[in-house]
RNA sequence: UCAGCCGGCCGGGCGGCCGCUCCGGUCCUGUCAGCGGGUUCGCCCGUGCGCGGGACCGGGGAGGAAAGUCCGGGCUCCAUGAAGAGACGGUGCCGGAUAACGUCCGGCGGGGGCGACCCCAGGGACAGUGCCACAGAGAGCAGACCACCGCACCGCGGGUCCUUCGGGAUUCGCUGCGGCCAGGGUGAAAGGGUGCGGUAAGAGCGCACCGCGGACGCGGCAACGCGGACGGCACGGCAAACCCCACCGGGAGCAAAACCGAAUAGGGGCGGCACGCGCGCUCGUCGCGCAGGGCUUCUUCAGGCCCGUCGCCCGGGUUGGUUGCUCGAGGCGGCCGGUAACGGUCGUCCCAGAGGAAUGGCCGCCACGUCAGGGGGAUCCUCGCGGAUGCCCCGGGCCAUACAGAACCCGGCUUACAGGCCGGCUGAUACC
């Protein structure tokens, strides 16, 4: 907190708003999450994008729901914890009316659990289907999943977050 | 006090914690053009334009509709030589306001309301074409079903009277011909209404009043209003059917447009091949001209540009970055002109500029309202019990709230909207 630094940062392309539409999935009756770990992408932590859609209200109420999930966002990213902050991952949050009327510590934890499942390293069922990818998530996913990460990440992310 | 009409305004407030964006300032810092100094020519030190990063401080940060995208403009690019014969779209009482408008203001006409006031796609139906369903006899230079009236008696039937018993007179019904539109009936609409006269019966056929048309006169800038000789009365409705008249209108839109960096297509240059007609020669399958085709953002004419195919080379941009991007037909206040819309002038202020899109998230307190309860008092109905309406006090529950989010900018329109404030006016009732 005294630090106050932004520790997500934001989706700003539509491609990858594309990409993370393919990686895990993650519902709850506020929100629905999707995203994937960022192999090839450029370097930093978390990354977050909202998507709301024209059904689920007009844009005041659209407005409304994508504020609260990013404050909740950016809550939930703090009570996880550095480890999960500095994976380089996409997350992309859509809204659901639901999340207008739901208590704000509900939806904070809603983005707490879907942190943790979308940003799992893919599990390595059939991977013949995946096209180019699989020789990368098998060796990958299943060796650094949660002892090599942090402690890789930790001393590359706290400098660079410096700069960029 | 109750019921209502019109106009203007607000559309949560205060506090706490955390956060976003833009601008300014101070400090720290990265890169680095240039300059000065040093140099062992590798570079080093200092200062630092510019471009960034961070911390702190200060300031600004959604709406009355930001919405729908229905009109009018600014701005940007394209086109821009002329003609209006034409097409298309829009507007439509009159006068004004305005940059402009389909907006606004004032008036006129029509309609509604006791009234304050409200509503109106409100040019032209003797320029033309067309339509008027159903019903009805007849629906546009009308028509004749019933009923009424007259005539014809050739014809048929019946009644009454007379009779010289041959018949005659009269009347009714049927029939035929005609008159006629007042009555019945139909319809949204049936060729003025009432009364008197008149007539075979009727009818503006005649007359009186009303209605209608209306030369002309007066008032008004005008729409229009007032008066009205005269006219026996016709000239029905629909233009939101085509249409006529008057006026207005180039096209596309900030994903406009400009600059910066990496494809494809398109483009340019060179070469090869192909190519209708005419002319020229140095005769090459060369040059020039014409024709033909296409484009020139509705048409016509004028003008301009381009031309098939293959190879090589050059060069080169969509929703990426920067600009456009917010000082503007700007807000507020005073004075002056104007019935008003609005205009003039002076002073003062700077007031969002995001871009997967900031202007917020969470929490606490407060008003009004509403719900049911208790108490008090008022009015009305009732013999009374009781019921209805609204007022005050007490403690309590619920809810912090409608419609809704700038996307280049203005002027309007339309639509949505919990709750509340202010001013003016009208009609009832009570009191003086």
């Amino acid at each position: 907190m005294p630090g106050g630094e932004p520790p997500v940062g934001r989706i700003t392309r539509r491609p990858d708003y594309l990409a993370a539409a393919k990686g895990r999935r993650f519902h709850t009756e506020r929100l629905t999450a999707q995203g994937r770990l960022r192999d090839d992408g450029p370097p930093g932590g978390l990354r977050v994008g909202f998507t709301v859609t024209k059904r689920e209200g007009h844009a005041t109420e659209r407005n409304r729901i994508r504020r609260r999930l990013k404050v909740a966002a950016q809550i939930a990213a703090m009570q996880a914890g550095p480890a999960q902050r500095d994976k380089p991952a996409d997350v992309v949050l859509i809204g659901r009316r639901d999340a207008l009327s739901a208590s704000f510590a509900q939806l904070v934890d809603d983005v707490r659990q879907a942190l943790g499942v979308v940003t799992k390293p893919k599990a390595p069922r059939d991977p013949s289907k995946d096209t180019g990818r699989p020789a990368r998530s098998g060796g990958r996913g299943r060796g650094g999943t949660r002892g090599p990460g942090g402690t890789e990440a930790a001393p590359q992310g706290a400098p660079p977050k410096r700069n960029s």
